[in-house]
DNA sequence: CTAGAGGTTGACGCTACGTCAAGGTCAAGG
DNA sequence: CCTTGACCTTGACGTAGCGTCAACCTCTAG
């Protein structure tokens, strides 16, 4: 008993086209190949094809479906592989469930807020909470009123030094210099000159004078960057901001 | 002040690859290009990179983005049509989840099951629930101790009919041809035939004499292939499934 | 003899870039 | 002036799994 591809198709719930598909890439060859070309399936390759595409319908790939089949022993924990794989992809769905959530819950807040800082990067009322926790509700409110009072020149100005500091940093940190480098060194001048500039912080109180307080501060700041996931992101990743952390570290030990 | 794609894709955490590539599908063109063919970006085209690959983040796709970028009123419309998306996309892993794991526990048991049912298209065990409640613990014991004792090449035949009478099924269907035609009215005799050889049914106790109750029995099987999204996989979609139960219902009020 | 159904082999299309390959451009140093 | 090295360019292939023509045989029934 054999059978033509659209039967064989129709049978296992498939198209032609697939099946010439499988047999292209060696995963299901026909029992038979007539002398015009035509392919002819048996018994047996049709339970391979139900095989197949049982397998399909649980999400593995053509590839691992092709290791399962020829080396049978390895199907289960072929099969867990899979399902930690399935998990995996749950997950980042999940968080970008909330991601999305997020967004449009912002956007009903105020439109604006879209327009002006959702999208560009440099979200200032992100960190609201962390703020307010860290430093007291009078340094987030001086600090968002500072922030509102600029003009938005200024405030492209002011966005785009913190973006050229993170580009630069991550520059810094995949060139390979060490956290002591005078390179390295530069840069945490460089950041701890920006600091200053935001009112509400220790940084900013002791521009002229300059306590120890300063030096505690840029101390944490580095931990927090290392500790919170959000910043990695912006300084190339774990390497990035612990490169960051210890830069700071030295230079505060040095010169504060 | 403008910048090279490498500071922009620093910048903004990504390659210049994917900005060759944008400006390529016109998702985001250079401020400016040079007589050298060098590509340099401003301001603006920052923001709206950071816009894009936020977007990106979200699990949007770049037509997707293009949209929103250029009509922003449909901007949460569009969000709310990727979260249905990214629901559904949840649902199907987890369906998919589910399934692995059963396999997973299926082969534990035995490995043999996999073997002989499984993967072949026929679990003749897979209904065991929905058959003991339905025709009584008796009904399904019987029938299984049937299934069991017969010899590999007649569970063949058996298999091979069942997957011809469906494959015929679908081709009917999706041929047009009408449920009371002499067609479909033959493979309606030929399910009714086939189903007679199942001991352990209405069908198969009345044989011989022929009451009411396989008129009913009949009747009703159709009932169920329609309900049961598993039949509708095996007869080609909701419109096949239909078609088999109108046919069913036909031959069984002028036959039976 | 001629449809018509069904078969074949290419080959492009789709997502979003990664990854060579081959070759200009530009600033700095010998 | 020439070289080196960093940075830029335009192709073009590869990826996963087929869908979808296109152009062209083959077989069967009327």
């Amino acid at each position: 008993m054999e059978w033509s591809v659209q039967q064989i198709a129709r049978t296992a719930g498939t198209t032609s086209r697939t099946l010439r598909h499988y047999d292209d890439i060696g995963l299901l060859k026909p029992s038979r190949t007539g002398g015009n070309g035509y392919r002819f399936y048996d018994q047996s390759t049709l339970v391979r094809l139900q095989r197949i595409l049982l397998l399909r319908d649980l999400g593995l790939g053509l590839p691992a479906i092709a290791e399962i089949l020829d080396h049978e022993p390895d199907v289960e924990q072929a099969l867990g592989r899979h399902l930690d794989w399935l998990r995996q992809e749950q997950d980042r769905l999940a968080r970008q469930i909330v991601s999305v959530r997020q967004t449009m819950e912002a956007l009903k807040d105020g439109g604006q807020i879209m327009a002006e800082h959702m999208f560009d990067g440099f979200d200032h009322t992100r960190y609201k909470d962390e703020v307010e926790e860290r430093w007291g509700k009078d340094a987030f409110a001086k600090s968002d009123a500072w922030w509102r009072g600029m003009a938005p020149a200024e405030k492209e100005t002011w966005k785009q030094r913190s973006r050229q500091l993170g580009s630069d940093w991550i520059a810094a940190a995949e060139s390979g210099v060490s956290a002591g480098s005078a390179e390295a060194q530069e840069l945490a001048r460089r950041q701890v000159e920006w600091l200053t500039g935001i009112p509400g912080t220790p940084a900013s109180a002791s521009a002229a004078g300059g306590s120890g307080d300063v030096k505690d501060y840029v101390t944490g700041l580095g931990e927090m960057y290392v500790a919170d996931p959000r910043f990695a992101a912006n300084y190339g990743g774990e390497a990035g901001v612990m490169f960051v952390r210890d830069a700071l570290q030295i230079y505060a030990a040095k010169h504060l």
